[in-house]
DNA sequence: TTGTAGGCGTTATCAT
DNA sequence: ATGATAACGCCTACAA
């Protein structure tokens, strides 16, 4: 195979120096048009693409922002990578991504790979990398965390109302006439299942519900874990009208199990999730749940490090959680 | 901020030449065991990280390996991601995805920048870059095509069985006593959908059953699509026990206008999909479909890849399509 | 406006 | 085994 032409080659074939092929490209200074002219031309005669590592050399800066995400294949981290994506897109800079898979080793060592790979830039994804270690990235260089909020770094971070989210969703259940709620935590030792738990816990009191600890179960944010965890509740034989669980994921879960014990949904039982997932539209029934903007997370994320990146304030917005309602709840019979 | 130091002054905090640090880096020459202790000191002394940018230039190759997909919210992309992602995860090579957003024009953008970033091979997942883009940069670096079959290149291709696996999708519903069997395509344009369509022709014709165009509704892969196809199909008030959708999605989206119109599953109608999306196991009722071992591809395509990179055969193996029989699917009665 | 001459951080080829 | 030295492809002063 022939290696591909470098500047040097279009050079000659134009008749100019190498600079001058470069202006043409960067477009830093102005060229005679006529030269310029035989430039492009030799330019597309062939197919000079250039060489963005030798570039990213040259000027010190990639144009990549890295995105520090945990799975290709979970609708939560697409949703954030799909508005980023579109946010980016046409734009100078261009994502790159790496997956920690819920491994805090294998998300150092992704995020070590951004970082030698020279991204200008970094978008964190949730994650369980330490306070300490983000903060340390930040300083040197343009940082947004999404889904976290990391004390001393509040302006980069673009943090989940998850405490008043799981407020609104079970003060709905509430309104909506149920006494006896349900709740399958998320994985109790990451701050948002914490939050949302507490968000729960104070709508009931604040309803003058006892909180009682046989309509809870714990869950780990996965779809199994949710059958199991409405299975623990099921099995524990006390009355309730309606599911509360911490994610859409672990909803579809309890809805499986609910299934298999012929409990109708929403009649029998109301259920209910958090974060909108663009699936639980079309769960059967359609899933009602707590509206997480993780597109416009995305977005924001992604506009935020431009900003960054041109010396400005990222002026990250806040997304207060709202309702989605849908069939999967009703008053209770 | 100060700037991250090079190896350069790592050669100097240990009194070697950068010549030596580059070889405790690489481990391409043996190294006197004090200077080697030497220059691993000042590494972590000064964390050093390697620039991977200036690596590739000199190298003359990134260690990336583009992978040209679709979406990043999209679990059938997602999926396949994350088999490519697993599979050369602790290995020399990364990867680097671009997305095309179904949009050819996107989609070629997509691909030069991934080719300007140098990357050392290419994964193509699905999409609709003409046969002849693809030859060409088969042509010059190693490629490998997933989810399509490109004429002269069928040994870096991994197609999907779409005409088999439609064919023992329809078939299974006519054995377990079907005869009206309807049927939601994908988007005709594209060759999987014509494929599926035509799997499901021939089952019929094998079983001696007529083929009736008014069981047949055009979608487009979404699962808006498959809300609107089985709208279609119940409307135009023609008897049928069972809908087959040329993908999993549209089969959410028809079980919701199921669900709408109080159609129960699997007792009034089965449904039937193909893909076998993670999701599609906490449907309600969990939906049978055709398994397309989309995260198995992944991880073959990146052993392809790899072993392009080495020299060898890719060696891609075939996965034949089977069912996963699910509870949306029965007799009819 | 244009060309020449470094330099970006690393690797690889030479000698030593 | 080790250290100069010359690339890698591009960019950017600096000169002209």
């Amino acid at each position: 195979m022939p290696k591909p032409p470098t500047i040097h080659d279009i050079a000659k074939a134009a008749n100019v120096s190498p600079s001058t092929v470069s202006r043409v490209l960067t477009g830093s200074t102005p060229v005679t048009p006529d030269k310029r002219a035989a430039v492009l031309a030799a330019i597309d005669a062939l197919k000079f693409k250039p060489n963005l590592v030798a570039r990213g050399l040259a000027r010190g800066q990639s144009m990549a922002i890295g995105v520090l995400t945990q799975s290709m294949s979970s609708l939560f981290f697409g949703e954030l990578a799909q508005g980023i994506d579109s946010h980016l897109r046409g734009g100078a800079y261009h994502p790159v991504y790496a997956t920690g898979q819920w491994q805090l080793d294998e998300e150092i060592e992704a995020l070590h790979l951004l970082l030698e790979r020279q991204v200008d830039g970094l978008i964190i994804l949730s994650g369980g990398m330490p306070d300490n270690a983000i903060r340390a990235v930040a300083a040197q260089m343009p940082v947004i965390v999404v889904t976290r909020s990391i004390p001393g770094l509040e302006a980069q971070c673009l943090p989940t109302e998850n405490y008043q989210g799981a407020y609104q969703a079970t003060r709905y259940l509430i309104e909506l006439g149920h006494r006896r709620i349900a709740h399958i935590t998320g994985l109790l030792t990451i701050p948002d299942a914490v939050e949302r738990y507490n968000g729960y816990c104070q709508a009931l009191r604040d309803a003058g519900l006892e909180i009682d600890e046989s309509l809870i179960a714990e869950g780990a944010f996965t779809e199994e874990s949710g059958v199991q965890a409405a299975d623990v509740l099921l099995q524990r034989g006390v009355a309730m009208t309606a599911i509360f669980a911490g994610n859409d994921q672990m909803a579809y879960g309890a809805r499986l199990t609910l299934y298999r014990h012929g409990v109708q949904v929403p009649d029998d039982m109301s259920l209910m999730g958090f974060d909108n997932l663009s699936s639980s539209a079309y769960a059967t029934p359609p899933l009602t749940t707590v509206r997480q903007y993780m597109y416009e997370a995305g977005v924001a994320a992604a506009e935020g490090i431009l900003r960054l990146l041109s010396d400005q304030a990222p002026n990250l917005p806040s997304f207060a959680p709202d309702l989605v309602i849908r069939a999967s709840t009703a008053p209770p019979r």
